[in-house]
DNA sequence: TGATATTGCTCAGTATGCTGACTATCAGTA
DNA sequence: TACTGATAGTCAGCATACTGAGCAATATCA
């Protein structure tokens, strides 16, 4: 009978729920609500201003129908603005705001705060391997998902 | 500016990402409907009969109210049972029913499968320090969430 | 051009996960 | 024994994630 702990898959949910837990905990502590889903979806609008949302989901491996909620929830919030496309009417734009960029600037020390903690038990040379091997490992996995990653194009 | 590739947090959603597709697609494919979280607690039952929501959820890190409703469905499905305790009113005592018991001995080879391929992209050597690494991380981050894990108690 | 396929987005439904609150019960103690 | 605190379980509410369906708009090609 294999244990839980020689389960990839239990190690994997495991671990991203600490990750998951430590993000919040830290983000909340410098006085923001942000999850993690909300903060990668922000930061990944800045970088890539009147981006769609397709594009988006796929710079981030989210599934489409998932990103609709979370830009609700940044719009709602002041954070990101959405709207009409005019070379395609059928895609929203988005565009970070004010608001939104310096949310992300004030949250930042928690952010990279969270990343150090939810590694603590490793030493530097082990906090690099194991991110290589997670890479080498959702790589080869990427097509596996609904949601794969994909690189921007042009 | 930080890459999401260089973000542990990220990382671990991705992974667990891959992790869960390729779970689900391989018990369907076995002609089974049930989750990797419904697998876990189903397997842990039957390795500890008898045994109280409370434990259950402390031995594979579920949330005391998450556990609710997995087992709803366990029972639903008629894979196990749920009967209050005579020792403890409050507690409700787990058992596995004939049918669960069929349905892991026959899905275990598609969750065995699953394992391999969400680690595909890895050597041997590379998959098992990838478990050690996960392992060694998730220990020490572990009272960091809402739901550790926990041992049996006698 | 007109039919067909594809794409961007949304929605309904289901399953985790969590926070916080609540009930019922149990355990320890004054 | 009465009080207090802890514990087992549930529930409501929110935020991911996914499946599958559907609508509107665009792209493709006969």
């Amino acid at each position: 009978m294999k244990d839980n702990n020689d389960m990839p898959g239990h190690l994997a949910r495991r671990f991203q729920q600490i990750a998951v837990a430590v993000f919040l905990a830290e983000v909340e502590d410098a006085g923001f609500d942000l999850t993690p889903v909300q903060y990668a979806a922000l930061a990944t609008i800045k970088a890539n201003p009147g981006l769609d949302q397709v594009t988006l989901a796929g710079l981030i491996a989210y599934d489409r129908t998932t990103i609709t909620g979370v830009i609700d929830r940044l719009v709602q919030k002041g954070l990101a603005e959405r709207r009409a496309s005019s070379r395609d009417r059928r895609a929203r734009e988005l565009e970070i705001t004010d608001e939104g960029r310096r949310t992300l600037r004030k949250i930042t020390p928690a952010v990279e705060s969270a990343q150090r903690i939810m590694l603590r038990g490793l030493s530097a040379k082990e906090s690099e391997e194991l991110m290589r091997l997670l890479r080498k490992a959702i790589a080869a996995g990427n097509d596996l998902s609904r949601a794969p990653l994909r690189d921007m194009q042009a």
